[in-house]
DNA sequence: GTGGTCTAGACCACA
DNA sequence: GTGGTCTAGACCACG
């Protein structure tokens, strides 16, 4: 079944993170975990950048890049698939990079392994 | 003891946090981890620019703010000085905000919490 | 003997050349070169589109960009034949261009004339 | 030395490549044939832009996929720079697909790979 | 209909 | 000063 809704997508304008930048990793996150899936027809440039209320560059700066990166196919003047997805193994080594810097942030303040994983445990939950 | 040494920080250039937030956010942890007590005298703005080859300005922005929350107090003619520490509470804030993150992403990748956890701890330790 | 196969033609979906343009360009090649014969008759438009999955709009632009070319003729109810072929000297000129460019990218590598040639010999042994 | 004049680019706005696709294919010729040297600082996107009259963010986006890249790099605050360039294995590389093309090529017109090498040979003193 | 490209002009973060 | 991002709106090529 293809992604119809592009309430796919929800992107925080008042963050640092820029808004192609956001787009970008949630499809990665969607594609790595299965819940989009190869095949799968992605909406529309101007279908995202109207329900969000983007401008169609943005959007296809996003495509654009998910496209270099293999997650997306682009099909000549009929839109973009879903391409492979991450394997197994990628998807963890998409969650590494935050845990590591979680992991230095810890030690320079010289915090317990036990009580930070403990914590993380209570926020994991949380999360949830 | 006073924090002589420019090379209690590195800061990684190419990194897409910006320099200045890496210093503050270094000296924020090693205040609060009590690596830096209240009174020792901080190095230089031009000690730590030369040290690091940096612009000064972006270690004086460092500075003013890490002024501004408190955690450095500028002496006249003596340069900045450790400030009062954060409380212990506050230890465990300043890494509630990367766990949260941390805690998103593997929701969104469906990951389940034990493992993500195993994971963590398995980085933690590498990082000790 | 006439060509029936529409294996004649290979597509590269992924490459950045339009497909309509693939198929004039191998089209025109192997007019030019005798592989297609005058009064050859071309498969049909619906033909080729199945039998590479093709829009049949795509396959349609190219013939008709073949047509006005003069190198395909429309005989009314019995599809395309092949009509004149290229001269002989067209042959070479239809491979002089990107021979030209091979040429200039070779200049702004600035590599040697010689070394360039040997290899582009070992690529032509490897391409027969 | 640095790489002072806008001009080191020629873009030709009548082509069908991307204008941004030129400079980038430029400068990473530049640089593997070392006429970039590391550390070269490169034009500003407004200087580039207002030379060839072109939008900085056209210029911008050529210098992002460079970056990516590894042909340039970053200095926050303060431009970009020519960091490493192609090895001496790889200048070959940048040239070996427009030869495999021309290779497809001459053998679909089914012309004498003797031919071909002296043509090319040829176009290669003219454009000397 | 699709995405790709470009312009014009704005604002922001960084050094 | 630098590059990064975004909007608004246009045109084009492709299918």
């Amino acid at each position: 079944m293809p992604a119809h809704p592009a309430s796919l997508f929800s992107i925080a304008t008042g963050s640092p993170e820029p808004i192609y930048r956001q787009l970008v990793e949630q499809v990665r996150r969607l594609s790595a975990s299965g819940q989009l899936r190869p095949g799968d027809e992605m909406p529309s440039v101007r279908e995202i950048a109207q329900a969000l209320t983007l401008n169609p560059m943005t959007v296809s700066k996003a495509y654009g890049l998910l496209e270099m990166e293999g997650v997306l196919a682009r099909r000549r003047g009929l839109g973009m698939v879903v391409a492979a997805p991450a394997e197994k193994a990628d998807i963890v080594g998409l969650l590494r990079p935050t845990l590591e810097r979680a992991a230095v942030e810890a030690r320079q303040l010289e915090l317990d392994p036990d009580t930070v994983l403990s914590l993380f445990a209570i926020i994991l939950k949380e999360t949830k």
